[in-house]
DNA sequence: TTAGGGTTAG
């Protein structure tokens, strides 16, 4: 019991309910003949089935011939079966308006089979099932459960719920075996742990929890709800189990981040004689796909195809997405091309792999390939640029879609515009998406409203991001850890710790991504204490056991904050060995804080796990310059010059006019180059003549961003960026440009006194937080 | 008289 809340129910059923059950029941059949159905049978001509199914037709023949050819084979065909051959909700119409006027409707049987086909049939339309059931004088269970479960696979599974409240006041019967796998069905959809859990309760008071049904689709729940300790806990305490019980244990294994459970669990099956089926495999797959274990997968694929299993579309996506993300191509290029039957998951998958290696052109070919471009396709080819570090061309892409007429963008496409929106900085292609929204009526929901107050967050408009974020009726766990994130970035600690108090008050449990940005916020802060008690309490007050990347954010508080002893043992005590991240960390912090000695033995664990960190080389060269000690630094360029460290080409990037500019360290490609230069000895001259002298221990320190072939005096790409906005925008403009990696300390006090001596706004974003230069200060105040 | 659970991509 320990397991579930169990709230206050209706009493379970005793046999004086059921006495009065039976009263109840023959009270409701005086309504067969009440007075109403007496006025119905009156009016209603047929008095066979055989009859009523005649006259139908007559009535489809009369307004539309759809129906004629189903039913004119047999004249015996009664209404009953008529519904079930509706093949779509017009010809379901058809038939509720011959119930109408033959006033059929007020048979509470057939009025419920008109229920069932539009609440959960091929033809559904969930408003007319409302309206039909909201017609029905008394309805029983059966329309109940009918009407909660067609909800359940609704866009709006809530309604379930809220008709089931409805149920448990208005109903004279109790909630059966039938109606709590459709609660769960909702409670999965939604994901809502809390109500779950007292739904459980509620199976439990009732005595249903012997049930197989509403124990398999309480592991579903539990499993789709991120928690697979619960799904376990009911899986392993089931009396008998089936092969779905498996099925959804696996699942729940593999959605919950533990694949190799899920994989252990498959081979569990056949010393329980339990025969897999289709959708293990696909399960299986899944697991292996999260796990990128290509050789189990392999061995999965020829189990396959050694025990019979059948041709199946599904089975072989899962296959194929199984060997993309394990990373052969090959194999998936050969089942694709295998494949008879094919549709958008297939292509899709196939696109993506491609994409994912950065073969664009393949991409490309299997985007023209595609028989059906609907909004799939685009969204497919749009959201594999833009996950894939090529924003600009996903927004090519995005204008494209705009100017061809056959497909027009969804909630999917607009998710990954926006995100590369905010990958570039394009604030003003950011908002023409939010314009976009407005006008054509598309529903905020939260993936939307995450997606929209995080560009207006990254492209430097902290006002528009947070009125998003508060026109959000349903704030769920992702919005709320979002705009944690926006309020980490612009360095607000304080708002962001009001933030997650806030999301307690409204019932919100914070996850391990919630976690990760408060700890972001706390570091950019400088609140250590803070910081240092949210992640005591993670695992003891709010069951989330921490991840790597937390240890990563605490070393880095500890760090930036000076505290380097505390950090390094914090490091030696750590239950999980220290990444090259956690190193990369402390190194980071040790140069910050000029501590030679540390720093060395940092460099040491960090090349140890990647000889090929460029930013290792980059900090200890910042140390050395700091100590002044030359002749280390030089030898560590030669080793540099020497290794095969690559790095990504960093840059600034600026959007003037809805256009983003981009620029390279010491750039001179730009059309605007000449005029850019001479900007810069305009600003230099500016500074001297103020009297202000570069800080030459900066000057000398290395970036990650200079070239260290050539001299560390290369013009760093946000100073072109800057005087490039300079030039290019009105002074009443705020300059907002985004960096892809984080400003050096010689750029910072230029940005700052650009601000003042031009009286310009400066908003830039580098890789982990915002900087917003006014009047000669950051909104930092220099620690970051 | 009616019925229910587990599956693939982005």
């Amino acid at each position: 019991m320990e397991l579930v809340t169990v709230l206050q129910l209706p009493q379970q059923p005793t046999p004086s309910f059921a006495i009065d059950f039976g009263v109840r029941f023959s009270s409701s059949s005086t309504t067969n003949s009440s007075p109403l159905r007496v006025m119905c049978s009156a009016l209603s001509t047929p008095s066979s089935l055989g009859q009523i199914a005649l006259n139908c037709t007559e009535v489809v023949k009369s307004e539309k011939g759809n129906l004629v050819e189903t039913v004119e084979s047999s004249q015996s065909t009664s209404l009953l079966d008529l519904i079930d051959q509706c093949k779509n909700t017009m010809q379901l119409k058809q038939i509720h308006a011959h119930m109408l006027r033959t006033s059929l409707f007020c048979d509470q049987y057939t009025a419920s089979k008109l229920l069932t086909a539009y609440a959960i049939s091929s033809c559904s339309c969930l408003i007319y099932a409302k309206n039909v059931f909201d017609q029905i004088p008394q309805p029983n269970l059966y329309c109940w459960n009918t009407l909660i479960r067609g909800y359940a696979s609704s866009s709006d599974p809530t309604q379930s719920f809220l008709i089931f409240l409805h149920m448990l006041h208005s109903c004279s019967e109790f909630p059966n075996k039938f109606t709590f796998p459709f609660l769960f069905k909702a409670a999965s959809q939604l994901k809502v742990l809390h109500i779950g859990k007292v739904l459980h309760g509620m199976v439990i008071k009732a005595s249903l929890d012997s049930d197989l049904f509403i124990l398999n689709s309480l592991i579903n729940f539990y499993g789709s709800s991120g928690a697979p300790d619960l799904a376990h806990k009911v899986f392993t305490n089931m009396p008998g189990k089936d092969v779905v019980s498996w099925n959804a244990m696996i699942n729940a294994f593999a959605l919950g981040g533990l694949p190799e459970k899920a994989l252990l669990l498959f081979q569990e099956m056949e010393t329980k004689d339990v025969t897999p089926n289709v959708i293990t495999m696909v399960s299986v797959l899944s697991a292996c796909a999260k796990k990128f274990d290509l050789d189990f997968g392999r061995w999965i694929c020829s189990y396959i195809e050694n025990n019979g299993f059948a041709e199946n579309l599904i089975l072989n996506n899962a296959m194929l997405d199984m060997y993309v993300k394990c990373g052969s191509m090959n194999d998936a290029k050969d089942l694709f091309n295998k494949m008879i039957d094919k549709d958008i998951v297939s292509w899709t998958t196939i696109l993506d792999g491609h994409a994912k290696l950065g073969n664009y052109d393949e991409a490309h070919c299997i985007f023209d390939a595609m028989p059906h471009k609907g909004t799939s396709a685009w969204n497919a080819l749009i959201s594999a640029y833009e996950q894939n570090g090529k924003p600009r061309e996903a927004l090519t892409l995005f204008y494209e879609m705009q100017l061809s007429k056959d497909a027009k963008p969804d909630e999917i496409t607009l998710i990954c515009a926006l995100c590369a929106c905010a990958q570039l900085g394009a604030i003003d292609f950011g908002h023409w998406i939010h314009v976009y929204i407005k006008k054509h009526d598309i529903n905020l929901n939260s993936h939307l409203a995450t997606s929209l107050l995080d560009m207006y967050a990254k492209c430097g408009d902290l006002d528009k991001a947070m009125a998003v974020f508060q026109s959000v009726e349903r704030k769920d766990v992702y919005v709320w850890s979002a705009m944690i994130a926006v309020m980490a970035m612009y360095g607000r600690g304080k708002a962001a710790l009001d933030l997650f108090s806030s999301m307690l008050e409204y019932n919100i449990k914070p996850n391990a991504v919630t976690f990760t940005n408060i700890l972001c916020a706390c570091n950019h802060a400088g609140l250590v204490n803070e910081g240092e008690q949210l992640f005591k309490q993670m695992e003891p007050v709010y069951g989330i056991v921490p991840q790597i990347h937390h240890y990563v954010c605490i070393i880095d508080i500890f760090g930036r904050a000076g505290l380097l002893e505390k950090a390094a043992s914090f490091i030696e005590k750590m239950p999980i060995p220290p990444t090259a991240a956690v190193w990369g960390a402390f190194l980071g912090a040790c140069s910050r804080h000029g501590n030679v000695e540390l720093a060395e033995l940092a460099y040491q664990k960090l090349l140890q796990l990647e000889p090929c960190n460029h930013g290792a080389f980059v900090l200890l060269s910042n140390i050395y310059a700091k100590a002044g000690n030359w002749e280390k630094v030089s030898n560590l360029r030669k080793l540099m010059r020497d290794s095969d460290v690559k790095k990504e080409p960093w840059c600034s990037s600026i959007d003037v006019n809805g256009i983003v500019h981009e620029f390279l360290v010491g750039d001179n490609s730009h059309p605007f180059s000449q005029k850019i230069y001479l900007k810069l000895d305009e600003i230099s001259e500016k500074f001297m003549s103020i009297g202000y002298k570069p800080d030459m221990s900066n000057l000398l320190q290395l970036s990650e961003e200079d070239n260290l072939t050539e001299q560390s005096l290369n013009v760093h790409s946000e100073k072109l960026a800057i005087a490039f906005g300079l030039i290019s925008t009105a002074s009443s403009q705020p300059i907002r440009i985004v960096k892809n990696i984080r400003i050096c300390g010689d750029c910072h006090a230029f940005a700052k006194l650009i601000s003042q001596l031009y009286d310009r706004d400066i908003l830039l974003r580098d890789r982990y937080r915002f900087h917003h230069f006014k009047g000669g200060k950051c909104s930092c105040l220099d620690y970051w």
